[in-house]
Parts: C-alpha cells; structure tokens; sequence
DNA sequence: CCCCAGTCTGTGATTTCCCTGAGAAACGCA
DNA sequence: TGCGTTTCTCAGGGAAATCACAGACTGGGG
C-alpha cells in the first residue's frame, strides 16, 4: 500500500498499514546514526544494532520487513551474521554494505536469491531506493506501489532506470539519474544544494558545491532542451522540479 | 493543530492542545534572548542553555519538539551534542546555526534526516520559518496545519516558495519573498519600519531604514500593479496588509 | 494654501549567486 | 593496458539581487 504522508511524498506502508521497519547493522556508530535518521524521515520504523550478536537478538524480536547489513563486522564473518539471521527470518530481504575493493564475486553470489548491495562510500538516495526495490518485490508492501516517477511528460523508472521525455528517451548517467530522480521524488518542493549534496552525493564527498550547479546544468541539456523547461532555479534557495504547464 | 490566537495569529499547537516547546542552544547570550524573545512570540515555549552540557540535560527534562542548536559550542562538538540529543529525543528535528563560511566544510548529513540549517547572521522571519516548517514535518503538530497563507486573492506557499495573486503565479526575490510572508502572517495589522527591520533583515544589518520603504515599493509593482492595492501605508507608523475589497 | 516630515522611486555601484566551458583525474570495460 | 566515459575542479562571464543616495512627491497641520 502506498499513502501520502503529510509531506506530500509517498511512502510504502505494510498491507495492514503500519509503517515499514527496517534493521540497520553496523560497526561504526555514524554509518547507523545517519542512515537511521534518513530512513526514518522515509517514514519507516528503525532499529540499530553495533555488531553481529546484536543484529540477530535484535531481529528475533523486532521482526524488521528488511535488514541493512555492513559486511565487516568486529564479532562475526558476514556470512555468519547472514546465516543466523535467515534462520530467525527466512524470507527478509537484505542489503548488503561493502567496502569498496571488497570480494565483489562473494556478494554477487549472495545476492542471486533477491538481496542487493551498496559500495560504501554510498549516497542515501541510493540506499534508499534499493530499500524501496527490496521491500517492494519482497511483497511486504503492497505491490501496487510501482516504480516509475511521473512529473509532467517526463517519466522515470527506478526499476528499469529509463528516463524519457514526451516518450522520447533520454541517457543519463548514474549521477544524473540520481539527481533527477531527488528532484522527481519532491516535484513543486525547493530543494536547497545541502539538501541535494546530503542525499544524492556519498557522505564523505568533501568536494565543492557547485557539483550541484554543474549536474542542474548537465540535466538541463538532457531534460529541457529546446523545450519548456522544467527545471527551475530559486536564487538563493535552490531548485525545484515542476510540470511545464502550470 | 492550529488556532487563532488573541493577537489574530495562526500558530502551531501539538495535538493535545498544548503549546509547542522548543529548546534554544547558544554560547552567546544574546542570540539565546534574541531567540527566545522572538519564538515566546510566536506563541510557543522556551527553554535555553548555553553549552553541550546544559543542552543535553535541559532537553531530558523539558522534552522539546524542537531545538536550535549552534554548531560551535565552547564544550563540545557540534556531533557530539547532536549525538546525544539524538539519545535523549530520537525524532526531534533540530535547526543547525552555522557561520557563513563554515558551510563548506559541513558535514555530510545535516540535511539528510529532515533536519535544517541557517548561517549566522540570520533574520528571525528565517529561522521561525524554518522552525515551523520542522515541526509541521515532524508530525509534532497537527497535520492540517498547512504551508500556504492567504490574503484576499493572495497566495504564498512557504514549501514551493511560490506567490499568486488572483491565480496569476508572481516571482520574488528572496527579500521580497520574506517581507511579504511577514505581512502575510500578520494580516490587518500595522507593521513598523523598525519591527520589520528587526524580523525581516538579520540581526546585524547596519544599513539605511529605507530598505523597508524601498521593498515595499518593489512590492507593490509585483503585488498591486494595476489592482486593487492590498499594502497600505499608515503614514507616521508604518505598513498593512489585508484583503482588497473590505 | 504652504510647508515639511515622511514616503516613494529612479539610477547606478557593489556584491552575490549562478551558469558553463575547458581540462584533469578517476573510473570502467574490453 | 588502453580508450571512451564519467566525475569533478577551476575560473571567467554574466545576470540578478541588494542597497545607498538623492530628488520627486504627498498628505496633513498650521
């Protein structure tokens, strides 16, 4: 079931209406503190927990629609934590966090039965998406809720990651999509560069803001060109997203 | 939930009808005042404390819905109190103050979570702004209290930061932007230079008083032009907003 | 009716913010 | 490893916003 929520956004619910829960595991208290905040102001219901031993009490009792799980963990192998959670909850999805250069042929194996993951340094809009993809097919949310955006003649499916523009399509690359998929996840909502920079941007980018100005530009020539635009700048506040005629 | 006030006002309230409470963390003293006096007037609450410390315990036991909190604390770091406010209270959003130049070096996050932020030196129309527009998100007050004022045929929706008049869209600058929101939240009521000065400009402005009279005047070109004018003067005290036939 | 404090607004200087081209560095894939 | 793609920095140009200044205007008291 989808709902909107009383900032106008929409948000999946469990069929019996009550909000998601999701169980983050990791090691490093500011990796669980800002996912948690950013998944709460998703609308779900969070639970943390520090290391292995932890996750699976936790899980057993909180009963989490998914579990985020950091891959390097002080107490126990990964796969341990895996194996000993899908006994408590055989059917929860997973999204797995890694480092970087991490064993990819060891996860892409894992992920074969549904699962996904996320690089570290990673960007919430993307954790959360794949949250979303997770919970959704895992049909603990109604399925009804699909995965294409729609603002105006523009359309983007997050599934698919096709983006199309008066059913013309249009390539973007991961950092565009992300970005325009921010700005279509709050049409008519000014959207300040922090705000851009927190969520689409990894959380140790340390760069200059003006990447979000560059990116507006390169969506810009993709999106609106040569055609009424949709894409608006509010000096000194930042940009929103709108249908052409309005 | 919302109400109107005996000044006129429509301001939050918490579902139970009791007045919203907000808990102001500043080093300087007279930031706190200025905070305190201004929020007090907004109907609401207020508690202050002067270091990291006093943050975290005054927040134990006055249970805000929302707190102010300087970045730069004489005792700790700005993460760190964030951090065990965050234990303290999970959901309460918090309004970051930061220096000016300070925002580049940011870290990664502040926005993520639905919190807010705003550089020193700030106008009160902002911060207050800011503020209900974090509680109204947060679910602390009720959630028909909505972010569009009205005047006559006058519209300003604080969320899209969009103005129209009779349907007819108008763009703002973001000074313009502010000083219409203050007269719209005080409709049929006369506004001192000197108040609008204290509220709509930040705190350190040195500058000429004509600035009012000067974006009263810009005002009125995008407003009034060629309609029944909604801003009056009260010569001798200052300015009014209210709906055109009356 | 005149005067003057108070108000309005045109002009332009300054500052701030935004856009975008060019190129360097990092990445990804064959 | 090599090449095309993507990401990002840097810097210049330009547009918009802000504000000071000064002269024009106005309304109300004398």
């Amino acid at each position: 079931m989808t709902t909107t929520s009383p900032r106008g956004r929409t948000e999946l619910l469990r069929p019996d209406g009550s909000p998601v829960r999701v169980l983050v595991v990791d090691d490093e208290l500011s990796i669980t503190e800002l996912l948690s905040m950013a998944l709460r102001y998703e609308g779900w219901q969070i639970r943390s927990a520090g290391d292995g031993q932890g996750a699976v009490q936790t899980a057993r009792e909180f009963r989490p629609d998914a579990v985020v799980l950091d891959m390097m963990l002080p107490d126990m192998d990964g796969l341990t934590v895996l194996g000993r959670l899908r006994r408590e909850l055989p059917d929860v999805p997973v999204l797995f966090l890694t480092a970087k250069d991490a064993v990819e042929d060891r996860i892409a194996g894992l992920t074969a039965g549904g699962d996904d993951y996320v690089t570290k340094p990673f960007s919430l809009e993307e954790v959360v998406a794949r949250l979303r993809g997770l919970i959704r097919r895992s049909g603990a949310a109604d399925r009804r809720s699909d995965s294409v955006l729609v603002v105006g003649d523009l359309t983007l499916d997050e599934d698919s990651h096709e983006v199309a523009r008066a059913g013309e399509s249009i390539h973007l690359t991961a950092t565009e999509f992300e970005l325009l998929r921010f700005l279509m996840r709050n049409p008519r909502r000014v959207l300040s560069k922090a705000q851009i920079l927190d969520r689409v941007w990894s959380y140790d980018f340390g760069g200059q803001a003006n990447v979000v100005e560059l990116y507006i530009s390169y969506l810009r020539r993709k999106i609106d060109a040569g055609r009424e635009p949709m894409i608006h700048t509010r000096r000194g506040a930042g940009y929103l997203i709108k249908p052409a005629v309005s």
